[in-house]
DNA sequence: CGTGATTACGGTTGACGTAATCATA
DNA sequence: TATGATTACGTCAACCGTAATCACG
């Protein structure tokens, strides 16, 4: 189970081809094909079917632990490369879409003034990539959003020892049409919308599967599937009736055709935590801590 | 970084000592000089301070990730193992102190009586460990107990794809001595109990990091830590009044000298899950899916 | 000095590439 | 028959052990 086999095997159950993936790791065929081999022989069990290359079960179940396992690999050298070296001027910062705050902005526009030397750039990518970049210094902060209960953390995939600390926290609430039956409610219950219809966009408003946990219901199924990480978008369609989606109040009040109604129950928050690395120098560590103490 | 190397580099840290670790792994002194040299040469840092042999601060950070990087390498291993091996009549259940409920007791004499050749192991042991073993194969089945809000799962340590669920639910208590001035109260606020004296069974009761988080302070500071699994004792030494401890409430009832106190707010579930591999056969699977069924 | 880490060196093993072979669409 | 996986084999590097050396207590 060396890792450079492991990196072999899900290059070709990706590319269906082993060829394709000798070219694309800078491999022979016959190396590919020999890597193949080693991990079936040590494992003990046929990984990939042949004509056409898909993998087999026992390979599915190894793709479901290679993937994690390469990445904690890659964060960990990571992790050392980061301590070792010379901490750089230059800060790339990972937001997800909802974590993108008027308050954020401000801290940013604080730390910008005090050190106008520091080279920052803000990138808006979804929770996933930024906690996989975050974990191999792809990216050097990440401000990622998600829903929770009000004393949980966010559920974020385990990738190594990342800080995380809570920055905002922000009142969850259903974005409906205007003309809808229940805009004009105060508050409204997370299981009684269970089988309206929702827009499923995970990489902007908070994922469906993660109402499905919070609820305890099965419910919440898409009716449109939204990819990008655009809010304006997502909130267009809402209005125009294609399904509902939550999001921090603030992120919809003040949208036209668009009313928020608070969610009152389960009691939950929508939260922004920063995550970084547990380097203690450097800018992006002074930028991390900025940002906690921003939080109070 | 060889997991090779990982594996020699953790166990030369632990013993403190090159030609210890040496002995232990099977190799030569020189051998294991030359694993520390490629490791150090290959992330291009010292790791280990020689004479005494002690880690580094790069050392040290490398040690954090590379124990979790070889559980998973491990954890896989172990379940390509279990989805190719015959599934034997053998069960280990690994099971936390709290977990051990009624409920649990007659769901497995169901089994029991229904499957009389089945060689039933029950093994008392931390939620760590049980989660470690369940990942690599070393238990078929843990049940694990921990406090949660009501519709979070329980914050379980993440070593692979383990499929988790809630077999049972009770409500958190704390355990007060009889004659404690709090004790008469029909719930308690967690929050104002941050600051009395609590014991510390992180293997027994909930550890008091777990109320931290759940509470939101970093009060519950420990006036005495008790090691073991044995809930008896550790309520001796609460009736004695050593500290409080929070357990579910059936587990505090009927115990002279206690009283048993809900908390009533933040809202939290004593919750208990199975724990298992996603194999789909076998008596782990079947034992698994019974004790799920009877969680209703 | 003695214990214990490092370095030097040699044998063996294993990894990858070239090229021939095999199998399937 | 052509594309693409496997097998055979040669080369080279990597790994580990033996043994000599070095260094700290």
């Amino acid at each position: 189970m060396d890792p450079h086999l492991l990196r072999t095997f899900i290059a070709v159950a990706r590319c269906g081809s082993f060829s394709e993936a000798a070219r694309e790791l800078g491999y022979t065929q016959s190396a590919v094909s020999q890597h193949i081999a080693a991990l079936e022989g040590d494992l003990g069990a046929v990984l990939l079917q042949r004509r056409p290359v898909s993998p087999t079960g026992v390979g599915v179940r190894l793709l479901e632990h290679a993937g994690p396992l390469l990445l904690r690999l890659d964060a960990a050298r990571a992790d050392i490369a980061r301590l070792t070296a010379a901490p750089a001027a230059r800060i790339v910062i990972g937001v997800s879409p909802l974590a993108l705050t008027p308050q954020l902005t401000r801290t940013l526009a604080d730390i910008r003034r005090t050190q106008p030397l520091w080279d920052v750039t803000v990138r808006v990518l979804s929770r996933e990539v930024i906690t996989r970049q975050v974990a191999t210094a792809a990216l050097d902060i990440g401000l990622v959003d998600g829903v929770a209960a009000p004393n949980d953390p966010l559920h974020l995939p385990d990738v190594g020892p990342l800080t995380a600390t809570a920055v905002t926290e922000q009142r969850p609430a259903v974005a409906l049409p205007a003309q809808h039956p229940l805009a004009g409610r105060t508050g409204l219950r997370l299981v009684d919308l269970a089988d309206a219809r929702w827009i499923d966009a995970p990489d902007t408003a908070i994922p469906l599967a993660q109402l499905r946990s919070a609820s305890g219901t099965d419910g919440f199924r898409p009716s449109l599937r939204y990819e990008g990480t655009d809010v304006r978008g997502l909130l267009t369609l809402t209005a125009a009736g294609h399904g509902l989606a939550l999001l921090p109040q603030p992120a919809i009040e003040g949208i036209p055709a668009i009313n928020s109604v608070p969610v009152s129950a389960p009691r939950l928050v929508h939260r922004t935590e920063v995550l970084h690395s547990n380097a203690v120098d450097g800018p992006a560590a002074v930028l991390a801590a900025a940002l906690r103490r921003a939080a109070g």
